[in-house]
DNA sequence: CCTCCATCGTTGACAACCTCCACGATACCG
DNA sequence: CGGTATCGTGGAGGTTGTCAACGATGGAGG
């Protein structure tokens, strides 16, 4: 027999999740503001700057968690400003890689610590073993639905 | 002296939080759906269900994380919907207390249980006390900031 | 080889959301 | 009484989310 109490809004776990992620989402995006990049930008950026050979767009939207044609455009904003490029791929002419130019790896080398200081304040009152223990918990969200 | 690795954006709780945060939104949007309702809705009629004397669109903003503006046409919606009810305040005649209606009382319990019903497949692989201590970390983000 | 079907990128449309600014009404303080 | 602050509201402009199509390419099977 389960009693459910009417749960407060305050613990309830999705409420929470995504008001603490409008905050951070904010907060970075205003530190970003002063490298001319968004929060979607740069983790675009991000992924096209760890990925050697290039990453697809297919693949950036499955990691992102984002419709493929929102990609379209990340891709095209960074590629007018010169960060990144679109190039062909000889297996599959279907896909084209998106990869970091040299002026891509300087910019978010330098946005990263931006972004990373504005990440600060959210967390302040979160130690390195929380923080460990955060970034597995989400991530186990994450991959619980596929 | 700081080493600066270059971390992966599968590593950045900002990253992983809003991704985290759009999966549980999408999953209880589709869930509230069938009652006709948002999840920022839902969570405007959850605030006003708790307080029994009505919270004032202020309050609403501020515990939501919103700007006031967005909260004018979520108690608009519900008001339309009948869920919802605009009182004057004897005290302060600037504030109108939002209270639920009757009807408010009854759509939020049901939805309440298809909504909690859609959090459970992203929150599967965590046990109770890991999703307690992932609310007191939410939350300890949220008051960081003020 | 040819046909059917899946996949990739892309476009367009539309709703939802966010941010900021401004206004009228009301309250509070001196 | 006058200045200042707060509450709700409205509007503009940009960003994001969702969905349905389309052309181009790839792959499997007859």
């Amino acid at each position: 027999m389960e009693v459910h109490m009417s749960q407060p809004l305050a613990d309830d776990l999705g409420f929470l999740l995504s008001r603490a992620s409008g905050q951070v989402v904010r907060a970075t995006n205003s530190a970003l503001a002063g490298h001319g990049l968004r929060v979607r930008q740069y983790s675009v950026l991000t992924l096209a700057c760890q990925a050697a050979e290039g990453i697809s767009q297919r693949e950036l939207a499955s990691v992102l968690g984002l419709d493929p044609s929102q990609v379209v455009l990340l891709v095209d904003e960074l590629t007018a400003a010169g960060l990144v490029e679109r190039q062909a791929q000889e297996a599959d002419r279907r896909t084209r890689l998106v990869v970091a130019t040299p002026e891509g790896h300087r910019v978010r080398e330098t946005a990263r610590e931006d972004a990373d200081a504005a990440m600060e304040t959210p967390l302040s009152l979160l130690g390195e073993a929380e923080r460990e223990r955060l970034r597995d918990m989400l991530t186990r969200i994450w991959t619980a639905t596929g």
